[in-house]
DNA sequence: AATAAATACTATCAAATTGATAGGATTAAT
DNA sequence: ATTAATCCTATCAATTTGATAGTATTTATT
């Protein structure tokens, strides 16, 4: 399961993606309210994106948040990772946040290889995917 | 993610599958100590998977655990399912677990879709594996 | 009948994660 | 100045995760 905040985060960038004519700022007020996210929360959420380098923010009167980079390069798994970490079953599977199993020995582990034709899988799916041609 | 509890549910029962000569049961602590699972929380997963029909036990000197079932007919989703709950990474489109989203209409969920392609790659994978492949 | 050895059960616990809220500080346009 | 936006820090409650402790019960063996 992805976490609720990841399921904002996303919800949320393509929202902005679809709101930003030109150079305006999307506010995190009219996000929240069109996505039904709890504004404080989609505040940290932004914000975190923001220190990412997925979002740009403008403080003050008339400022909001605008994608840094064109939708179309902002990859779905980035997002993920972003917000919730590994996208694998399991640690010593993960491309991004391995981590040994400190009770198996990986050579011989049963349950390894199964796990890893499910993360191929899975990336084969995701890695297609960007903030553009989910807005479509 | 997969939790340590059903990574190590997997592993007792492939393990399980491996030393059930004909009608002799396999005992907690061998597990433990060849698996290198806490054999406390060992105790409360085999008896879970017992209680959902997975395993059957023997109380008392020589007792032990069982698989009710052939090790070819247990499949690794009914495993995964019991420990963790659902597969899919959202609700809303899970098949055994399903729940709606409370703030968006399903109908025009712009996230749904690729979230049901990835459950059904990884259903792919996982519809085929069972206790008994996994061991060989 | 006593003993030893196994599972069954209940209760508890600490740490991490999740999902969120509160309140004030800072910034910028008007 | 005022207004309206993000920024920041702190906090919180509920849940999940991962596990331990201690006792009760059952069963094979002697």
């Amino acid at each position: 399961m992805i976490s609720n905040k990841c399921k904002y985060a996303i919800k949320a960038l393509t929202y902005i993606a679809r709101h930003s004519d030109g150079s305006k700022s999307v506010m995190t007020a009219d996000i929240a309210r069109e996505q039904k996210i709890p504004r404080k929360f989609l505040e940290i959420i932004l914000r975190d994106l923001r220190n990412n380098r997925i979002l740009e923010s403008r403080r003050g009167k008339d400022g909001g948040f605008r994608l840094l980079r064109p939708a179309q390069e902002i990859s779905l798994t980035e997002i993920m990772r972003i917000i919730d970490g590994p996208i694998a079953m399991l640690p010593c599977v993960s491309l991004n946040y391995y981590r040994s199993c400190d009770e198996c020995e990986e050579e011989v582990c049963e349950i390894k290889g199964v796990f890893e034709q499910v993360r191929d899988k899975t990336l084969e799916v995701l890695n297609g995917k960007t903030i553009k041609s989910l807005t479509l």
